[in-house]
DNA sequence: CGAAATCTTGAACAGCCTCAACTTTCGTGG
DNA sequence: CCACGAAAGTTGAGGCTGTTCAAGATTTCG
């Protein structure tokens, strides 16, 4: 029997902040029992390319990945930042291939589970089924975000918007605090994702901070004016399906 | 009794063109018997609103709808527009609430099921609820597209973009034929999915009419030279998961 | 037929890009 | 531990794409 202390590592921050309390203990032991184990990964490493069929998802236990897709002239666009406690590519299960690349960002420590074990759980387990769904549609809400981000901002805007984004995730599991945390970005990395230059981010970044909104520099990012960012941003935290603003909604 | 030979009316064109065959005849059948029949919606009329409690999800049968965001200035970014077949807030059965509002284009037929059937159909029919899921992981791919237009192509890239993935899905549920199809919009829509403004949609629609690759005019789609458009969009239809192309990937 | 909505075109402007050079930081091996 | 080369960040100048503002043409519809 394994150490109860331990028994759900793997799963420890999984949608931890958006409605984990609802998920059966029940459910949770089976999620990781079913689990072939952890991984890791170095830095920069593609995980999984575009159009190649999969057979295992990924959860990201400890550290960054990312999601993109390349135009013809191999410019690359982010389609998604994943944190700790994203399910990275559970979508591949009902998809069984996926439509993007995927790889990480630093190094990474990692739980896989094999499709034949996720179609067996959840033919078993509805309630778990229904979380699981739940996850990879909180990735479709944030991919509508990032629509609006790049349709209706400015680069200011988008890049503040990002920020804002990450350190709303960060916090819900655990690793931001007081509008601080890690995040092993690039520059030329939050172009990638804003739509922008790697030149005009770093205008942006250097606006950010002489307005007193944000710093960033070496992967680390401190929120000095969490209001003002939000208010460049546009930025409304309500996408990201946060337990404190879950309860006005379910009346 | 319901007359059997439109005993799949409303979920006729669900799927189509999409792993539709993999549905059993009896969860499809049971998914009928789940409904709470039709409803009519004219144009231009907002079905359900952001921070909304939902309680049913909306199949379109015939018409077009979207879902937006509005930004701070009332500046509407489309993030979704929906076509015969698709299941438009089925997410809203998982989520229960929605972070975006959903409007009607033109005058549309819609099916309706309530999530507490919706609970029943998916703890009884793993298969189908894997569908479903399914469902709602290809508008998170089309959005993962959608970021990609907007982050990587310019207007006339945006432009043609939209209009390939417009052709490619109606084309799929039987609504286009040679490059010519029905689509309600008006170029101020076209702008506001594009992340443009309308003058600017108006120049581009010009030029690419004067490239001999699409007309656009009163609502009428012509794709002139489906290739250039495609080549001008960076378009590959792989995203959308057609049969077609679904055969390579199960390897 | 008239009014409203939509489309079209022009001119000037602004935001972001491109190109290029230079500085700082990081990583590695001597 | 320092020296070196590579990677990342910074800054400036000029140009292009798409915006804004404005006016006029066309279409739609009651």
């Amino acid at each position: 029997m394994p150490d109860a202390s331990h028994s759900n590592d793997l799963t420890a921050r999984f949608l931890l902040g958006r409605r984990r309390g609802e998920i059966g203990e029940d459910d949770l032991a089976a999620l990781e029992a079913a689990s072939e184990g952890e991984r890791h990964y170095p830095a920069r490493r593609v995980i999984a390319r575009s159009g190649e069929a999969v057979t295992v998802s990924t959860l990201l236990i400890e550290g960054f990945m990312c999601r993109y897709m390349d135009d013809r002239a191999g410019h690359r666009q982010l389609v998604a930042i994943h944190v700790p406690g994203d399910f990275v590519d559970l979508h591949g299960f009902p998809m069984r291939w996926l439509d993007h690349d995927i790889a990480t960002i630093g190094p990474v420590r990692v739980a896989c589970w094999s499709h034949a074990s996720l179609e067996t759980l959840t033919a078993e387990r509805p309630k778990l089924t229904q979380m699981l769904w739940f996850s990879t549609l909180l990735d479709a809400a944030m991919h509508r975000e990032w629509v609006f981000r790049l349709g209706r901002l400015d680069a200011a805007g988008r890049v503040a918007h990002m920020m804002c984004e990450m350190e709303a995730r960060l916090e819900m599991v655990g690793l931001a605090k007081d509008g601080v945390f890690h995040l092993p970005l690039k520059q030329a990395d939050i172009a990638e994702a804003c739509g922008l230059t790697g030149v005009h981010v770093n205008r942006v970044l250097r606006a950010l901070r002489e307005e007193g909104l944000l710093l960033f520099r070496g992967g680390e990012a401190q929120i000095l004016d969490r209001d003002g960012l939000r208010r460049v941003a546009e930025f409304d935290p309500a996408y990201l399906y946060p337990d404190d603003l879950d309860r006005k909604h379910r009346g």
